[in-house]
DNA sequence: CTGAAAGCGCTTACAG
DNA sequence: CTGAAAGCGCTTACAG
């Protein structure tokens, strides 16, 4: 028996429950329980969880007793409560390196979307590229027994994922694959890249540079593999000059263009592997003195949403971001549902080359 | 007792366990928890929480005992029943209306860091603008023990806020405020515009038009109002015809600034309300045959990446929106903390205008 | 159709 | 310094 110091006495619309305060935050002391509802609807607990839940025939009269109970009371199950019960939370999270890139929010919405018509919440976590944030996100999403995970994040040493999925938990990667270990959604990087540098050279582009992301993010290093592809099986040679390695949005990029320029490696393409780093070369292109496309074409990858706004309109890749969330939150969702390991399927969605004004 | 059928027998590193199963999921049955350490070590479940909170002091000699039953059967404590426990959850919920739009993605970085560096997870809740998703997802967060909400949404009816902070949760606005009820970061809209339209007309701008979005969003609204308050201040008379009302990345906007110089409108400067619509004028000034800014000088408004890398780059105001998240997230946190209301607080931070080349 | 009981995994007041 | 007990709010197997 709790003593009686240690309870307290609340009423609501009248009835009066004792409830036992200890040492929890005050905040709380005033949440409806299912015994409050219970104790106003004049049936057990288990009546009112049953009434709720639906899955178990409970007599129309209690029905309406306990649904009028829990109006008045405003009465919402405690989730954590039903979570310890169940062994579930309904609950996901995304795993992304950077928020701030565009590519993420437009996946993110996606698997949000997809989330919430099923009824799970959507935990995102960033992790500014760096493995160790990863880490401890997975710990902590561990504990807080988070029904699945979708990795959008791009580590080349991944032994972490694996782990996770070998412990039991559902995991989907995102815009990247892990062998076929693992469930994926992602683009054929290596085709679209090669389908926009074939496009450049039977449009008369002879000297095609690129400017590339890390080649340790695997999408940077499928794409200039598909780069040279396209160069090999075209009958151009492959050469290092024209290969500028930037990262991102990055001042250096925009000197390291230029200089190429002033160095007169000429190129007459370039090939960016993302919408930023073209809309740069294209800068530095015009402040250098020529123009796009007459002396020069570029082509983007990931057609943001600016990227035809630019002077000139970009050529670009397009990738369903949105549906790539969507069908892997899906897929995640299902896994989730049936409870048990299948064979891994990596899905590829198709990409489009969008032919604006930045090339000739 | 349970029955024998309702049982399992898990065995780790050689120790027996036995566990009620009943209709738990599977993979929660190898979840390893206080009472199996408790085993492993020969303590009491007591002292292994007690150890491991390190809020209350045990025998070095136990404590050896329990980190290492820890580690080797590697423990990591439940969330949820902790949570249910203790009357909170460490986790923060983070609403935004659209988490496509440039300025979210900056906000929740923000937020973000400094909600792992405070060991609080972020739940991200993306409404689409719409009402009904936001309520759905407040009611859903309450039953989740969330301990606190940031709400970056502009819906200008929000009761349902204030009812949420009247019935105890913490709630920080981000970006918008809501009179001096609620605690908020943001910035001073009014004067952000007031500020830029004052440059314009001091370097020598007449006919200032201006690409406004809904007034019904409140930050739109005062940017309006800034707008008109430089006009009046400087003597310049307002005029309707030079109010162009549309909806950010929008196809309708473009024709909109390309009918008005059509018609002969002929405005010497375009204020925008976002950075896109921006580019979009820019875009129709070109089209149409005009110079940014030899002909129209043009000021965007978020300063977002691209804005200094499109043709001419743009002049623009630059929020903190970084800034504002961290700020919003500090300010959660210490009310969760506290555990009481204050009177609330709305932090008001600066702007700045960046010049650059499409304003003469 | 319904209630009393057990238990999810944890933490602290209580009593040594 | 430590263990046994109680309880957070919920759900379902069990027994009527």
């Amino acid at each position: 028996m709790t003593s009686i110091v240690n309870c307290c006495i609340i009423e609501i619309n009248g009835i009066v429950f004792r409830k036992s305060r200890l040492w929890r935050l005050e905040r709380f002391d005033n949440m409806v329980t299912i015994k409050m509802v219970a104790k106003k609807a004049g049936v057990s607990p288990s009546t009112v969880s049953r009434t709720l839940s639906g899955k178990i025939p409970v007599a129309e009269s209690t029905r309406e007793k306990v649904l009028k109970a829990v109006k008045e009371l405003d009465y919402y199950p405690n989730t954590l409560a039903k979570g310890l019960k169940e062994g579930k939370t309904n609950t996901i999270a995304l795993i992304v390196p950077n928020i701030q890139n565009r590519v993420f929010p437009d996946i993110a919405k996606g698997v949000e979307d997809v989330a919430r018509k099923n009824e799970f919440t959507l935990i995102l976590c960033n992790t500014d590229e760096n493995i160790n944030v990863e880490l401890e996100y997975i710990d902590k999403l561990k504990k807080r027994w988070v029904d699945g995970f979708i990795f959008a994040t791009a580590v080349p040493e991944s032994n972490h994922i694996l782990k996770l999925k070998q412990s039991g938990f559902p995991v989907v990667l995102v815009v990247r694959t892990l062998g076929d270990k693992v469930d994926a959604v992602a683009v054929d990087n290596f085709k679209a890249s090669f389908d926009a540098v074939q496009y450049l050279i039977k449009t008369g582009h002879k000297r095609i540079a690129i400017i590339n992301g890390s080649l340790d993010v695997s999408v940077y290093n499928q794409r200039f593999e598909g780069y040279k592809a396209a160069l090999e099986q075209e009958g151009i040679e492959f050469r290092n000059e024209l290969v500028i390695q930037g990262d991102n949005i990055d001042n250096g990029l925009y000197s390291m263009v230029y200089s190429m320029l002033k160095r007169g490696i000429n190129p007459d393409a370039i090939f960016a592997t993302s919408d930023p780093k073209a809309i740069i070369a294209m800068k530095a292109i015009k402040d250098f003195g020529l123009k796009v496309p007459d002396h020069i074409s570029v082509v983007g990858f990931d057609n943001m949403d600016i990227s035809m706004l630019v002077d000139p309109p970009l050529t670009t890749i397009s990738q369903p971001l949105y549906e790539i969330g969507v069908l892997a939150a899906k897929k995640l969702i299902t896994m989730i549902k049936n409870k048990k390991q299948e064979e891994p399927i990596i899905d590829i969605l198709p990409t489009d080359l969008i032919i604006r004004k930045s090339t000739k």
